[in-house]
DNA sequence: ACCGATGATGGGAGCGCTCCCTCACTCTCG
DNA sequence: CGAGAGTGAGGGAGCGCTCCCATCATCGGT
């Protein structure tokens, strides 16, 4: 392995020349540049990163806080989010979020300080009070994907407009017995943009004087969770509702299955609908919320590297609208 | 943010003494130490990594390549490496393997030389000879998850195994007209892991001499690619097959559906059998070859951590068996 | 003819850590 | 009782890079 001293001496200038040809960063005559850059070609030298950070105090690394990528939507986001760090030369670092908060702890109590990333974005995570100031000391961006809190940027969806647009969408067809599927008694199971949703449900019916009606039944956010609860919501006859809101487009195929089995036609006996435009709501023609998650992942890099390069520019917020894609789980009350 | 120095001089010892105290390398007194262990709590020291890293040579850091996250294989992997690595206390840099060659070119002749891992994880990626021979010089372990290839551990699936084992099964039930869905007809289209379970399937056939009827429909390992090329493959009321092999669950579970669809009951007129047991097999009832991905993740992780300590040690190979897991899916032929 | 930009280069400090080497001291054992 | 091993601590080189600063040449403007 090479250094920058083995290049500078081929090329018969000094590592500091050699650093300023190589970075691009300072006086160096074309010639000399060319001597320089060729002699780095021919001994195959790369930088040592380590050495680089050290010198620089930036690693060219960025940290990603997320939970597990089995749901779609977050692989999603993380692809959009490699496709773009890759795109301006950075690695990636990947971080779990398990509600253990020993992940937590760590990455705040070691990694942070640790000085390893130039940057975070932390996916649908609300930082405690301790932890947005140990970040706020940490000195660099964050940038996150859902929850907005002060003193960072964000790139959020409107989860509370995209289920109350869903739920209003019933409304209009004439459906007053609508009941969710995927809350959780326990508020705190509910990941951040999951209980949004639940919100935005329960504020359409508000506004349509039927929040009496609210039924939300527990499941987490899978399509058999959705299945088991639209199996038990649907197993009685009378008490039937004509309409679901899945709180994400697993959970309503998950009942759209369900339904099915129990032989109740969707959407003439029961409408669904989703959230998220899955790759999958094609194939089910399921009604739903077309979210972009890669998009957002591009938006999230974009905006982190705006604060990267600039870390006294304002905080920026993005919230991506949602729009309704009809498709033929819905359908008029009969 | 303080540094070593500032430890060293609130305990009133050298660096050096600071040093051995932090890291429990070298001989340091009890007193010493704990009065080292309190500085450094004092000032929330954190030693800076990339100083570390020049220093020691060693990054802490894992780079993990594998192929977009999106298929529950990969992301259950994914899953267990993290677990692992965050045990061990690794980091984790990810990488995309778009088959555009250039994330694959920049890694060979960027980031491999730029020292920035301790060693590298790929998943069902075959090095060409080129590559291994860089790798070779690299210097660093590479553990292999899928694809095995000389001079690096691997664990594999014996994926050749799992599909002979699928269809095995459904001979043993009495089918003779078994089609596989999930192939390319462009080999390179497929990954590593789907086109060995190709294989498989066709050395069954073969074993029981039925490698006439080899009916392989492509498609996307994915729902919908299994639903669209199923609808094709059981369209034809007379030429259908009485069983058909998923290449994963995802596409298994999309021919089901497909079935469902065109009223074909399952399993009495048509048996299918996927390979995985995604999280979903079990909701719809599928037949499968039970893999543990995340298992698989671990294992790899433990190779690599191996070959890091002890990078002499023999390679090693680790093949994960699969096993037949019945549920109702499948049924004698009638 | 002199001066101050401007361009091009080299010297070398310094980033923060580890670890080799040296030194001092205390035991142990022949 | 002295040699040698074992233990504890400090000094400082060195990891490979960047970048500040000093130096020097060139050149146009007064």
């Amino acid at each position: 392995m090479s250094t920058i001293a083995d290049v500078a001496a081929r090329a018969g200038v000094s590592k500091a020349t050699a650093s300023r040809a190589l970075t691009g960063r300072g006086y160096v005559s074309a010639g000399t540049r060319d001597r320089v850059v060729a002699a780095a070609a021919d001994l195959a030298y790369v930088a040592h990163s380590s050495a680089t950070s050290l010198a620089t105090g930036r690693t060219q690394t960025v940290g990603v806080i997320m939970p597990p990528v089995d749901r779609w939507f977050f692989s999603e986001l993380l692809a959009g989010i490699q496709e773009s760090l890759f795109a301006l030369d950075y690695e990636l670092a990947l971080y779990g979020v398990r509600e253990g908060t020993e992940t937590r702890a760590r990455l705040f109590h070691t990694v942070l300080p640790g000085r390893r990333f130039d940057g975070i974005i932390a996916v649908g995570i609300q930082p405690s009070a301790q932890e947005l100031e140990r970040l706020h000391r940490w000195e660099r961006p964050l940038v996150s994907v859902g929850p907005y809190s002060e003193g960072s940027s964000a790139v959020s969806i409107d989860d509370v407009g995209a289920a109350r647009i869903a739920t209003e969408h019933l409304i209009e067809l004439g459906h007053t017995d609508i009941a969710f599927v995927g809350g959780a008694s326990d508020a705190d199971e509910l990941s951040y943009g999951d209980a949004q949703r639940v919100e935005g449900y329960l504020e359409a019916l508000a506004a349509a004087g039927l929040e009496a009606i609210a039924r939300i039944a527990d499941a987490p956010p899978t399509m058999p969770g959705g299945y088991a609860a639209a199996v038990e919501l649907l197993g009685d006859r009378r008490g039937r509702p004509t309409a679901i809101v899945g709180v994400c487009d697993e959970a309503a195929i998950g009942a759209m299955i369900a339904a099915r089995r129990l032989g109740i036609a969707v959407p003439t006996e029961l409408s669904i609908v989703g959230v998220d435009d899955h790759q999958h709501a094609e194939m089910f023609a399921l009604t739903t919320i077309k979210q972009s998650p890669r998009e957002q992942g591009h938006e999230a890099v974009r905006l982190l590297q705006q604060r990267i390069d600039r870390p006294d520019a304002p905080q920026e917020r993005t919230v991506t609208a949602s729009a309704l894609v009809v498709r033929s789980s819905t359908a008029l009350r009969r």
